[in-house]
DNA sequence: AAGGTGACTAACA
DNA sequence: ATGTTAGCCACCT
């Protein structure tokens, strides 16, 4: 079913200064259940980088990257470069969904 | 080939 | 309200 390039068509949609949920992607491409993919799936798309991977957190809109490569700070930094607010919360990094998360 | 893992969630206790 | 449990589906060993 090509679940990767179903993610990625999703996730190159995602507006500047938007975000969108795992959850939510995967609810879009008709697998609701499937947002572990959909994280996995960014983490080995993003090495194409024409995917904004770092518009994709959890449904609390945290930051929840483990890959060292890709950490919550890059993905911090690239979000407030299109001016999503990021607030440390917790020492984790944190978006206010109810004003940045993408309603397509 | 089969079982384990994970950048997740929603439902329970 | 906070902690745990159980589904999920593709990838890796």
């Amino acid at each position: 079913m090509n679940f990767y390039a179903q993610v990625k068509h999703i996730t190159k949609q995602i507006p500047r200064g938007k975000v969108a949920s795992y959850g939510q992607i995967a609810a879009m491409i008709s697998t609701p259940r499937a947002a572990r993919v959909v994280g996995w799936a960014l983490h080995v798309l993003d090495t194409e980088s024409d995917i904004p991977w770092h518009r994709v957190i959890n449904s609390q809109g945290f930051i929840s990257t483990t890959c060292t490569v890709h950490t919550a700070d890059i993905q911090r930094q690239l979000l407030q470069k299109e001016g999503v607010v990021c607030i440390k919360s917790e020492g984790l990094w944190q978006i206010d969904m109810k004003k940045f998360q993408w309603h397509p």
